[in-house]
DNA sequence: CATGAATGAGGTTTCATTCAT
DNA sequence: AATGAATGAAACCTCATTCAT
């Protein structure tokens, strides 16, 4: 009985960090933050409570290991759309490439939206999110800029609440919500 | 010593009332539902944790007296609006109405937004809001309709996430936020 | 507008008096003692809770009341069973008078026998009724030495045993339990 | 530093839980079920408040581990009585046998007829004892048919009643209570 | 005597976190 | 790294009783 590697053994930490983390976002995801008990976590993803606390921290800790997890598991996706400036094709691809990512991290997001609008965890859910929002619309910004837009970043700044208020009500509402006319609708307006 | 005369008891418990739905409302909006105790509630609003129960049978009931006594106050805003079809005129006055409402009653709003994405208490959320959301859609679709829109309700339902979007990232953002200008430009899209 | 007399005044307190207890009374027994709250009584006698305290000082004080107040209506039974010497007739009406005591007054015997084994308030309920008890016993001993039985003080308690658990049995099932079928057993057995 | 073993673990489990339901037993019999307090348990088994919850999930289901447990510790007792007909002497030896077990039992038969007539958790209480009850007095039904009773049922059921009685009396008074004669005059009156 | 608002202690239960092993 | 028992603070809620009028 040879010990383990230590490759082995980063190897199965990660496995197990991946487990936590998938557990936990579909939990906070579903019952929010504060709703969910560290106990549904621990059995979700099949590790002792004790445990868990090797791993991330604290509960707060977790929600930022999720919350980054997932940005990470994007990242390809920001770093294409961060193109220095968007034709009027590039724009219509990251609008629908936005309802994409949504639709196939549904979780995530029905998270993202929860948090949104509580104070609690806002500071952590700022420093997390905002670079990317704000690089995003200053990239909106340049568009409607060079289309010759009178107020560009008043317009940008709408374009990003539409796409919000969009994914917010499509993540509540299920498929009784037709994503896809709405987005149309709204590239037809913005583009 | 003659008893309270009923004028005098219902006097003090719609005083009473009011102080513990002022002070409810603040507390869910600031910290959300589930994040803040009676106990901040009763100290709040300087009424002992066991009297709130005089007044709310429950938490939960408590959430749904201020979120209908919210609606009390805006019901002349929302009688008015019950317009069958819409000018272009109405219709600007009614988004910009819209938030109005929203600028002058924040806190209400914020816990709106707050409550929006939390399954624990949709339903009682639903049941109290989606009435005067669907009436809303209804006569934004006919106002569509109307123009000559190809998919008036798509639009119409873009609107309203539209109108969703925008209260929420003011809420959140505070006068960071160029609300004035960005309706101004929602106007011009959508009239 | 004359103000009352004192006896009107003694009527309605009377009045109300007899209304509460008999509240309670129903109560106590369907819901226990300590299940029962001071308000549900004033409710279901159309007293407000204060006033409720201008008649009994406390929630024991009520019970006692209760109690007390049943033996007060019971108090013919008992004096007619007073006799000295009973005869075998005057044994077997006593045994049945006792279980027709018991089946137009269930709730009363119902919150005896729920009293019985709690020691919280055993106290009262020894004072109140171990001399009926004693007595009774006493007259069963007297009854049996007369009939030249071996042991007749262990039958007399025999006996008075029998009679609590038929009784608790008959409370508890209520009509699936064949009352008259066990007394007539009973009555062959022990007259 | 190597976690507990499984059996260290079952161990502690199996100690504790014996602890808490040895100390719940003594203070329900004694207090009553609604007039015990968790608090209370907690201190006597020496455990937190917190730590009961990890062994029962609820008071009611402490209650119900409480009578099963002791259920269990008499199942020789009722497994020897599930004989299918009773000699005289059999019977002789069942009825004494069932005053044994309470003489050894005496806290959990207090209990027992505690909640004989507690409405609260009456369900729970049938549930778990009706069965052996109903088997009981089949067992003296067939005993007393076998003997040419009239009307066996209702002696069976008289048997019973005046077992109750005696149990409840016995466990109320004390040593008071001159058991050994009674159940000798019982035996005497039924066999 | 009458009212019902008010209190405050105490009830059951939950849960993030720590600890012994 | 792993276990799950243990803690204790704090959550929601109830209720006997008192108080102002």
């Amino acid at each position: 009985m040879s010990p383990r590697t230590n490759k082995q053994n980063a190897e199965i930490r990660q496995k197990m960090e991946q487990r936590i983390l998938d557990s936990a976002l579909s939990l906070f995801a579903e019952s929010s933050f504060i709703g969910t008990p560290m106990s549904a976590i621990a059995n979700k993803s099949c590790v002792s409570k004790g445990n868990l606390y090797n791993y991330f921290k604290s509960k707060k800790d977790l929600l930022k290991g999720v919350l980054l997890h997932g940005l990470d598991q994007f990242s390809e996706y920001f770093d294409s759309s961060s193109a220095s400036l968007l034709t009027e094709k590039d724009f219509e691809v990251s609008v629908r490439g936005n309802f994409e990512l949504i639709e196939n991290n549904k979780v995530y997001w029905k998270l993202y939206y929860n948090l949104f609008a509580q104070s609690e965890v806002q500071k952590m859910f700022t420093e997390i999110f905002a670079p990317f929002l704000d690089q995003y619309i200053q990239l909106l910004e340049s568009y409607y800029t060079n289309k010759g837009d009178k107020n560009p970043k008043a317009t940008a700044l709408l374009l990003v609440s539409a796409l919000d208020g969009i994914s917010l009500g499509y993540l509540m509402m299920g498929d009784e919500y037709p994503l896809d006319e709405v987005v149309d609708q709204l590239i037809i307006k913005f583009k």
